[in-house]
DNA sequence: AATGAATGAGGATTCATTCAT
DNA sequence: CATGAATGAATCCTCATTCAT
C-alpha cells in the first residue's frame, strides 16, 4: 500500500544475501564449516562463486552473519521469557520451549554452530554462544533468588542451580538434534519443567 | 628368538602407537580436527610423518582410534552404576559424577570431538557416541521404570525422563567444559543429583 | 541541429575519455599497471565500471593510450632541440633539461610506465620507447658528426657518445625520480651539459 | 680432497633451491614479477608446484632472494672499486665495466628487477638497489673532493657529479639491456671513462 | 549512453598421502 | 623400520570483462 523505499537494488540485495544465506546454512549443515566450499556454497545458491563474494567478503563473513542472526533469536527467544510474567513452574515449562524449540528450528545450521568448528572461528563463535547462556543463567539465578527469598523454594545454591537448569536444556536440546528422542517438543517442555519444578518447590 | 608373547616388534609398536596417539590428542585439542596436520602430530610425537603412515593409515584412522578409547572409557564410567547397586538418589549422584568427571579428565580432547568435526566423519564419531548415550538413557529408563513399579518415585514418563536426566549431564558436563562454571565435580554432581530426586521421589 | 564540427556526443564522448585517462593515470601512479583494477579506475573516474568500456576495450588500451600521450610528448620535448639552432654546449644543457624536465612533471605516471610492467605489454612500452630514445640517439649521432667535422670537438666515436649521452639523461632521470637527488631541474641540467661539453670539447 | 661437512640432504636442498632460483630468473624475466606464475616457476624447475613451497614460502620470498644474490653482487663489483687504488680515470673506467657489466651479465632478472614490478614489492626492492646507488654516489663524491684538492680535476660540485657519473653508468647500462646499442662491454666502458674524465680532469 | 550485477577463469597456497632411499 | 622430500588435488579469493536493464 505504501509506496516503499526500497528501490530494486535493495530488493535484489537484500534477496541475494538471503539466497547466499540460505545456501550457506545448508551446506554448513551437511558439511560443517570446514568441509563447505565457496563453490558449494555459490552452486547451493545457484550464482557463480564471484557472486557470493559480492555479497560477503569471506566465508567467515557468511558464518558470522548466521551466527549473529541465529544468536540474537536465540536470546530473545530464552532469556526475556525468565525475567517476565508468570510463576516459576511456566517460566521453567517456557525457558524449555524456547531452548528446544530454537534447536528444533535451527536444528539444520545450530548442528553444526555449535558443536562443530574449529579453532579460531569456532572461539569466537563459542564467546558468542556463551553470552547468551551466561544471561540465562543470570537470569535464573536472579530468579532463584528472589523465589527462595519468598518461601516458594526450597534453600539451594541459585548459580549452580541456574547452571544446571541452563546445562539441562541445552543438553536435552542436543539430545533432541541428534533425533536420539523425538515427540513434539510442548511434551518435553512441559515433562522438564514439572520435573525440575518438583525438584525445586517447597513443600 | 624370545619365548615372550610380545616379541620386541610388537613392544616398539605399541610404543609408536601410543606415542602418535597421545601427540595426535594433543594436536586436536589445541587446533580440532581439521586444523591439526600431519606434520603437526608426527612433529608432537617426534618421529617422522611418514613413520606415522606405518601405523595409521590415515588422519582419520587415528582420529577413530582416540575416539574409540574414550568412548570405550565413557561407556564403562556411566552405565554400569546406573544398574549397579544403591538406591536411586546415589545412583543419580553416581552417574553426574561418572558424566561431569568423564569430561572434566578428558577435556582436552572431548572439546573438541564432540563438538567439531566434518560431515562424514563427524556423522560416525556422533554415531559411536549415540551408542553410548543411547545405553545411559535406556539404563536410566529401566530403573525408573522398576522404581516407579516399586512406588519410589512418582509417576512419570520413564523414557522422556531418562533422556531428561541425561541430557541435564552432558548439558551440565558441557557447561563446564566451557568454563562457564568451575567448582569440584563432586559438588556439582551432588547438587544435580539432590534435584533430580526431589524432582522424581514419591511424595 | 548545430552547425558546430563537434556534436554534442563528441564533446561529451572527449569529456568522458579524458576522465578516465586522468583516472587511470592516478591510479597506475599509485598502484602500477599489475595493482590497478578498473574498479579502481571506474571509481576514481566517477563512472560506473561498465562506461569505462565503452571508452576503452581493454586495461591495456587505457594504458596504451597514456603511454602515447606521454610518448609523443617526450619526443617532442627532447629531439627536436637536438638538432634545431644553438651551439653544442647549449643543446646539451637543452637536452638534458628536456629529458629531466619531462620525467619530473610526469613522474608520477612515468615511474611505472617505464619501470614496471610484465610481458607482452611492457615489450610493447619499451619498444614505443625504445623509437623516441632511438631518435634522440640518432639525432646526436648526427649532431656530434657534424661538430667533428667542422672540428668543434674531439674525434670520437659518435654513436657510442650518442648512447652515453643520451644514457646519461634518463639515467639521471631516474636518480631524480627516486629522489636520490633533489634540486632544480635547471641546475642539474647546467651541470650535465658543462661536464659533457668539456669532455667532448676540442682543444 | 676434504671429507665435506654437507651431507646429502644439503646438497639436494642446495640444489633443489638454485633449481628452483634459476627456473624463477628465467620466469620473471619472461613475464615479470605479476606475469610470473609459481605453476610457471614449477614447471620451469621441472619440480611440482608444492615442491617450490619446500623451499621457498612464497613467491616474493623467490623474488627477495634473487634479488638479495644480484644486489650483494652488484655492490662488490661496483662500489669497492671506487675507493680502491688506481687514478681517477682508471676507476672511472672500471666503474662503467663494472655496472655494465653486472646488467650485462644478470640481464635476464635484473631487466626487470629495476624496471618492472608493482607497489609493495616494488618500494621495497627499490630500497635496496637505492642503497647501492647510494653507496656508489658517496664513493663518487669523496673521490672527487679529494680529487679536486689535489688539484687533478677542476673545480665542480662533487656531489652533483657524483650522481651524474653514477646516473649515467645506470642510463648506459639500460640502454644496453634494452638491446639499443651492442659492442663489447670493454669498449663502451672505456669510452664512457674517457668522456667523463676529459670532462673533469683540469686542464 | 550508462549502469553495476554477474561471471568464471586464473592464481597463490596448503596439506594428506606416497615412495625411494 | 624410519625417513622426509615430492606430489598435486583442493580451496579461497581476485578481477577483467560481459550484458541485461
Amino acid at each position: 500500500m505504501s509506496a516503499s523505499k526500497l528501490n530494486k537494488t535493495d530488493v535484489v540485495t537484500d534477496f541475494r544475501r538471503s539466497q547466499v544465506i540460505a545456501a550457506a546454512r545448508e551446506r554448513f549443515t551437511k558439511h560443517g564449516l570446514a568441509g563447505t566450499t565457496m563453490d558449494g556454497i555459490a552452486q547451493a545458491a545457484g550464482v557463480a562463486k564471484g557472486t557470493v563474494y559480492l555479497y560477503y567478503k569471506s566465508k567467515e563473513d557468511i558464518f558470522r552473519q548466521i551466527l549473529d542472526e541465529d544468536l540474537t533469536y536465540f536470546h530473545d527467544e530464552t532469556v526475556p521469557p525468565i525475567s517476565g510474567p508468570g510463576d516459576v513452574e511456566q517460566k521453567l515449562r517456557g525457558y524449555f520451549l524456547g531452548v528446544l524449540g530454537f534447536f528444533d528450528r535451527k536444528k539444520d545450521f545450530c548442528e553444526h554452530a555449535i558443536f562443530e568448528m574449529g579453532s579460531e572461528v569456532r572461539k569466537k563463535a563459542m564467546q558468542r554462544f556463551e553470552v547468551v547462556f551466561k544471561a540465562q543463567v543470570e537470569a535464573w539465578s536472579a530468579l532463584l533468588t528472589a523465589a527462595q527469598r519468598d518461601g516458594l523454594i526450597d534453600p539451594l545454591d541459585a548459580h549452580a542451580t541456574a547452571v544446571l537448569i541452563v546445562g539441562a536444556a541445552s543438553g536435552l536440546a542436543k539430545q533432541r538434534l541428534r533425533g536420539w528422542v523425538g515427540g513434539p517438543v510442548e511434551e518435553a517442555a512441559t515433562q522438564a519443567g514439572r520435573t525440575f519444578w518438583k525438584g525445586l518447590a517447597a513443600r
